[in-house]
RNA sequence: GGGGCCAUAGCUCAAUCGGUUAGAGCAGCGAACUCAUAAUUCGUUGGUUGGGGGUUCAAGUCCCUCUGGCCCUACCA
């Protein structure tokens, strides 16, 4: 094999906001890969950084009473801090606020120059004079200018309400929702990077086929390739946070200007760390480039950056890795429902290795979004990695405690064999992203390794002190499947292969090491390599995620406003305002299918009878006619909120399927709907003027 | 409005270039075992591959169409 030099990037986190399990995925997922490289023997590096400019952060850090460069230095901690917690490990972990980045900025801003791709145009845009900043489409809300809409509080771009699309020039009454107040509309010159320029060169690129996946390709193509692409506006006016641009006073690059080049501006800080040449890792065709990325940011990966590379006359990217987004429970994270996590909550409850199989049990080459569930979560994580994989240890390794291998591996029936030839086709599935296909494959072997153990019953043969060697026999085939095992998982689960290293007394630092039987090392005292999960700690997780949710939905920075109770958030149509204590005092129910809910057979019918019962407190009796002579005779809670007699006649909304139920007073034969909480608070539904008894409420 | 992707067992996913009877795991059911962290092993139930049409000797796979879902865009990129 010959030895590979690779670079490797995640996308760069903004220094905004923590780490959470959505972010995990990424950097799972480029971590194991990377590690696999190691593994292999290839020389692979894995640089990353945070991502420090912008608008957000100019804002963050003036509400802190900070300046930006003391919020982001403390955010970059807290992400450096919640990466090592999962054992993602960075070669390089920089900042796109560094000198290097800045010098590189320039290197690439004189070459898009030179190459005469940059062009200036003056634009008109709000401004807002109390922030002294432009505004972006996002940071402007107004009222909807639709006459016949009419919404408050609508984004700059689209009304929710309506769906009319407009400028943010368009807005009736705009504020800024940086301060509040009143934007005015001011010009100023922006640069601009004529992309079209490079159409023939991104053609070509992207329809190679060897840098993407076909159906990111073809998204491209449809979507930007097809036309001509637009200029990309790549600096912000003041005040702005980011380098200043040069012969620009005032101007800074946009941020997805300098993020990217971020990725070098770290290779750089590494080199000059470690004596590592800079240009044999980005300027030399032997060396390859992988960016693993989430799908929201293709474009900026796949056509403005290899674009950039082209033309600064840098190594273009050999594959830009894309994944999908994380969903829990089938669907986006929640705040109030306690699945949006943050690494850190995630840390304090569970161990890493959970998370880092489970992504890797689910990850596939495509961009194929990747579900989270807790009772999925637990199962495999107990199952796969307890039950089969570490099991194989436990059940053996205490046979040969404080012994040692035998000398010679004996015959197994070719188990290590064929564990040893499927190695391959394990490593093209890590190779090619496909993490998912590895875990089943490895998953097998550790099937096997369990039969092995089952049919030669070492147990059995231990009562025989005759057959002592048998038995150490059968425990060195079973240490050593195991150890075979944990070497193709250790790519995902570094830690449990450093602990098989420590348990047979030789580490695992190579993929090689798959191929060859360990023989003659003394094995370590077992002690457990993993402990079970619970469906609990992944509750208690979300539960301290809803705190933490909250606490976080409080505005931060002035503590007296902290402490005020919340505001609820009101659709923009909602002029009445609601209270929501109904809803609080009574939460939404699991979600149902529409198959449960047509198991309830609601019908409209008409209250023929109503009378009082004798004995009852709570209840009337009512006789209900579904028409046609089909009638129910129901005992309802009601008495309290409604007299017998003015029943009589009208119509109501009733349960026909219920299983009838036997009470004191007789057979009660269905059920009214009524909201309420009960007592003299208790509302029948009835239907709109036109329904008839017997009709089905679907 | 324009574009991309997806749909396979109750759930999560496989199925090479179009090629035998569409396979695993989990869950379910029935056994065995008792070394192992209530772990393991064996057997078994479960499918009109979202609907319809077409191409082909042959379609989960290719083409058309409908339905449902996800995403990107909508004159910012």
């Amino acid at each position: 094999m010959t030895e590979r030099r690779i670079l490797v990037t995640s996308a760069l986190p903004y220094a905004n906001g923590h780490i959470h399990i959505g972010h995990l995925v990424e950097y799972i997922q480029t971590d194991i890969w990377v590690r696999f490289q190691k593994l292999r023997g290839h020389r692979c590096v894995y640089m990353c950084a945070d991502d420090t400019h912008g608008t957000a952060i100019m804002i963050r850090a003036r509400r802190e009473g900070r300046t930006e460069e003391e919020v982001i230095a403390d955010m970059q901690k807290a992400h450096v801090a919640d990466f090592a917690k999962f054992d993602i490990e960075f070669d390089n972990y920089g900042s796109t606020n560094s000198d290097e980045n800045r010098i590189l900025c320039e290197e690439f801003w004189q070459a898009v120059n030179d190459a005469g791709l940059v062009t200036e145009r003056e634009i008109e845009q709000f401004y807002d004079p109390d922030a002294e900043t432009f505004l972006a489409d996002r940071f402007v809300k107004g009222t909807c200018p639709n006459p016949k809409c009419g919404a408050t509080d609508q984004n700059g771009d689209a009304c929710e309400k309506c769906l009319m699309t407009y400028s943010p020039e368009d807005l009736i009454d705009p504020y800024s929702t940086l301060s509040g107040g009143k934007p005015e509309l001011r010009k100023a010159p922006h640069k601009y990077i004529q992309l079209e320029k490079l159409h023939g060169f991104l053609d070509e690129w992207v329809g190679s086929g060897e840098h993407l996946e076909p159906e990111v390709a073809n998204y491209l193509k449809g979507q930007f390739l097809s036309d001509e692409l637009r200029d990309w506006d790549v600096t912000r006016p003041p005040k702005y946070f980011g380098f200043e641009v040069p012969g620009f006073p005032g101007h800074s690059w946009y941020v997805w200007f300098d993020a990217p080049i971020g990725y070098l501006a770290s290779t750089r800080q590494w080199c000059d760390r470690t004596g590592e040449d800079f240009d044999q890792w980005w300027k030399n065709p032997d060396t390859e480039i992988h960016h693993f990325i989430g799908k929201d940011i293709t474009y900026f990966h796949t056509l403005f950056w290899p674009g950039m590379l082209k033309t600064a006359g840098y190594n273009l990217p050999d594959r830009v890795h894309i994944h999908g987004f994380l969903t829990v429970n089938g669907e986006k994270m929640s705040k109030s429902k306690g699945t949006f996590v943050m690494a850190s909550t995630y840390a304090n409850h569970l161990p890493p290795e959970a998370i880092r199989y489970y992504y890797a049990s689910k990850l596939g080459p495509g961009l194929d979004d990747l579900d989270l569930e807790a009772a999925e979560f637990v199962a495999k994580f107990n199952a796969d990695l307890v039950g089969k994989v570490v099991n194989l240890a436990s059940r053996s390794a205490k046979f040969v405690s404080e012994q040692s291998l035998s000398e010679s591996y004996p015959d197994d029936g070719g188990l290590f064999v064929a564990a040893a030839e499927k190695g391959e086709v394990i490593a093209e599935a890590y190779e090619r992203g496909n993490y998912n296909g590895a875990m089943r494959e490895i998953l097998l072997l550790a099937n096997a390794a369990n039969e092995y153990i089952d049919r030669m019953e070492p147990w059995v043969l231990r009562k025989d002190p005759e057959k002592a060697e048998e038995v150490r026999e059968i425990c060195t085939v079973a240490l050593n499947l195991f150890r075979q095992i944990t070497l193709y998982l250790s790519p995902v689960l570094p830690q449990l292969a450093k602990q098989t290293g420590e348990l047979l007394n030789n580490p695992i630092e190579r993929w090689d090491q798959s191929q060859t039987p360990l023989t003659g090392t003394p094995v370590s005292k077992f002690q457990h390599l993993m402990k079970r999960i619970d469906e609990k700690q992944v509750q208690a997780m979300v539960e301290e995620s809803k705190e933490d949710n909250a606490a976080d939905a409080a505005p931060a920075g002035d503590s007296a406003e902290a402490a005020a109770p919340a505001e609820p958030d009101f659709h923009p149509a909602d002029t009445w305002k609601d209270s929501g204590a109904a809803l609080e005092a009574e939460p939404m129910s699991e979600e149902c299918t529409i198959d449960d809910f047509f198991k309830v057979d609601l019908r409209v019918a008409r209250i023929i009878e109503a009378t009082h019962v004798e004995g009852a407190d709570k209840l009337l009796g009512l006789t209900l006619s579904l028409g046609g002579g089909e009638t129910r005779n129901v005992f309802a809670g009601i008495k309290a909120a409604y007299e017998p007699e003015k029943l009589v006649g009208r119509l109501v909304i009733c349960v026909a399927n219920l299983k009838p139920r036997k009470m004191k007073f007789g057979l009660s034969e269905g059920m009214v709907c009524a909201s309420g909480p009960g007592k003299s608070e208790v509302f029948l539904l009835s239907p709109d003027e036109g329904a008839v008894p017997g009709q089905r409420v679907h």
